[in-house]
DNA sequence: AGCTTTCAACTTTTT
DNA sequence: GTTGAAAGCT
């Protein structure tokens, strides 16, 4: 460990802010500072639950979780508290909800049930409409704001009309025992804000909280993690301001801003050395940062070597710029095979492709299966989005919660059963009349008055499957039996058969099985008591129900099991390459207009370049080895091509200037010695 | 007028 | 690949 790293993980005594440059090795701080915390003789002494680990994303958590696992054994990594914000929102809020009045067994809303109570609740079938609405909700309650607040200060007409739909959302929420991501975190918020006796049990419980990626916090978070660690508590921040990418979606720099001032004993520790890329790629990410007004300035450097200078490569238009894309990585990993025969150095996973906006992705997919390349595109449509894994997910969410109607809705509905459109509007009135669930309107006496009986059978008959298979998920523990429940509840319900008739091609439904099977394993496999890969048994408590795993399933997003394994290309929006590393990568379509975005008929803000040029200094910071930056010369609009200009960062990198200037024959043996004698594997995070 | 067809445009995304 | 808008057809 270097000197920065190894003073960030000997802090423990007063709250610390770790601003790690990309690549400067942060999740070995993150790990290694937890090691410390349990060690004895120190002076912090903790127990492994007394800390939590808090990311964004499942598979941060993952990633953390088992570095920490390879550092102090798996028996004290698991009673570490090592998840997402999300993640101990829930748990907050299973554990104590009650007090916001929660019941235990709430439901959690991913976005496209958000959508559709938004639709009806605002009575439209304008999905963008709607979609604006969910937007600037979320924006709202991501400041902590109700639709009191958002109604009373309403400056528009639409601003007042989404306030009242807030309002309506709110309503169906509570009836519903739902939460959506957002309350999530508020709610918790909350709960901590206006009930002393919780907040002091949680503070009591979590001595040190360590927050990676804290330049992506939003105002909701900095207040959760400031209740969370208490007045006097201690935490580490681990982020850095130069790879703030998602302001648009609430995060906010003023929570590093706030830090020095509400924790005055705060220890600021900048990492700057480098561990990913060489200095040519290191001074091109530089330059362009550099001209961000600096809320703590740092610049990175490494001791990788020169390398290759950062190509510039002007294309005449799109495809120009995929078959360019296409032969450059040819060309580079031909000569890795040549130049170094027999290692992984030319495999196709050490390639990516960064762009500003998932569309661009379309021609690069193209051109590379012509050349019979591998890739997979990241980001788009995840597996939890597939129609056949929401309906799965809609009759587990309705064994959790047996009042949450709209999974109650999806699932009575798939597969068809005979109920339809009247005896729903029927038992929807009534439940709405007397105030209770969909699913306690189905067992009501008085319901007979409502419907008849023919369609009350069937309702009842619904009822039944359900009570019963929650039973046996409620009972049902490890893998092998979990496996087996499902497997014979999905004959139960006839999904199969299901899938093969609303399907005219047949390939599409034999894939969609082949999902839902996936999804069984994937499920199965969380109710543990089998064999993990690394050999060893998996105790007796991490055994869960089936009923169990249910509970979080809305919030896990993606399976994420073995993606990184495949050889092949990545093609990825510049978003998600966040966090990410490939030797060799090409930034796409670096022009005006895309990276930075800008609509023709608006001016961008100063802000608005600020974030798009961290956006591109993320990309630049991506590449180990070789980086090339596409700019096009045209560019299609309707029917013909128009004049292009390359982005204002493509000047800002400064290419060509500072490096050094050396025999071309000289250099070239230079650069294969530099080449040969770097680091495998990964370092950093 | 209301429907169908064609054509172009397309922020970024986790939970 | 999908969606929304505009042109064209009945």
């Amino acid at each position: 460990m270097n000197p920065a790293q190894m003073t960030a993980v000997q802090h423990l005594d007063t709250p610390c802010l770790v601003l790690a440059g990309a690549g400067s090795g942060k999740t070995r701080v993150i790990t290694h500072k937890i090691a410390r915390l349990l060690q004895p003789g120190h002076g912090a002494d903790l127990a492994p639950s007394q800390i939590g680990a808090i990311t964004f994303t499942n598979k941060a958590a993952a990633e953390m979780r088992d570095r920490v696992k390879a550092l102090i054994g798996a028996k004290a990594a698991a009673k570490l508290l090592v998840c997402t914000f999300h993640s101990l929102g829930v748990r907050l809020l299973r554990e104590d909800g009650e007090a916001v009045g929660l019941k235990q067994k709430f439901s959690i809303l991913d976005s496209d049930d958000v959508l559709s109570i938004l639709r009806d609740a605002g009575s439209t079938t304008d999905a963008k409409l709607a979609r604006s609405w969910q937007w600037q909700i979320s924006l709202w309650k991501n400041q902590g704001l109700t639709s009191g607040h958002a109604l009373s200060d309403a400056a528009t007409d639409d601003e007042a009309l989404t306030a009242r739909v807030m309002a309506l959302y709110e309503e169906r929420l509570l009836a519903y025992q739902a939460v959506d991501f957002d309350d999530l975190i508020g709610l918790p918020l909350k709960l901590l804000a206006e009930h002393e006796h919780v907040r002091t049990k949680w503070q009591r419980q979590l001595r040190h909280v360590l927050v990676d990626e804290y330049q992506d916090t939003n105002a909701t978070q900095y207040e959760l993690l400031k209740l969370l660690v208490g007045p006097d508590g201690v935490f580490t921040a681990v982020g850095d301001d130069d790879q703030s990418i998602y302001g648009w979606r609430g995060a906010t720099l003023d929570n590093l801003k706030r830090l020095p001032q509400d924790y005055p004993n705060l220890k600021v520790i900048p990492l700057e050395q480098n561990y990913r890329s060489t200095s040519a790629i290191l001074r091109a990410a530089n330059n362009v940062i550099q001209l961000n007004p600096k809320l703590f300035p740092k610049t990175l450097w490494s001791d990788l070597g020169e390398g290759e200078p950062v190509k510039l490569m002007e294309c005449d238009n799109e495809e120009h710029e995929a078959e360019r894309t296409v032969a450059h990585f040819q060309l580079v990993r031909n000569r890795l095979l040549h130049d170094f025969p027999g290692t992984d150095k030319g495999d196709w996973r050490h390639f990516a492709i960064l762009y500003r906006a998932n569309h661009q992705a379309r021609i690069f997919e193209q051109a590379l299966r012509k050349a019979n390349i591998p890739y997979k595109v990241s980001g788009g449509q995840s597996f939890f989005d597939r129609a056949e894994i929401k309906d799965l997910c809609a009759w587990l969410r309705l064994l959790v919660n047996n009042d949450d109607d709209p999974a109650f809705l999806r699932a009575i509905t798939t597969p068809k059963r005979g109920i339809g459109h009247q005896t729903l509007g029927k038992l929807g009135e009534f439940s709405a009349k007397w105030k209770v669930s969909l699913y306690e309107a189905l067992f009501a006496e008085s319901l007979s008055t409502a419907l008849p009986d023919r369609a009350i059978d069937g309702l009842h008959e619904f009822g039944r499957c359900l009570n019963d298979l929650e039973y046996r998920a409620r009972h049902t523990q490890g893998s092998e039996d979990a496996k087996a429940l499902l497997m014979a509840w999905l004959k139960d319900i006839g999904y199969e058969q299901h899938l093969l008739d609303n399907e005219d091609n047949e390939k599409v439904a034999a894939a969609r099985w082949s999902n839902v099977l996936d999804f069984v394993d994937w499920i199965a496999k969380r109710c543990g008591g089998d064999i993990d890969p690394d050999g060893a048994m998996t105790t007796e408590s991490e055994r869960r129900s089936v009923l169990d795993v249910a509970q979080t399933v809305s919030l896990i997003t993606s399976l994420a099991e073995r993606e990184g394994e495949q050889n092949v290309v990545t093609l990825t929006t510049l978003h998600a390459s966040k966090g990410l590393e490939w030797p060799h990568v090409v930034l796409a379509g670096v022009n005006e207009g895309v990276l930075p975005f800008n609509r023709e008929d608006t001016e961008p803000t100063p802000q608005h370049i600020e974030e798009e040029r961290r956006l591109m200094y993320v990309g630049i910071t991506r590449a180990r080895e070789t980086l090339g930056v596409s700019v096009l010369k045209r560019r299609k609009k309707g029917r013909e091509y128009i004049q292009a200009t390359p982005s204002r960062f493509v000047a800002e990198m400064k290419l060509g200037e500072g490096g050094p200037r050396e025999d071309p024959r000289e250099k070239l043996r230079r650069l294969r010695e530099e080449l040969a004698a770097r680091p495998r594997g990964p370092v950093g995070g």
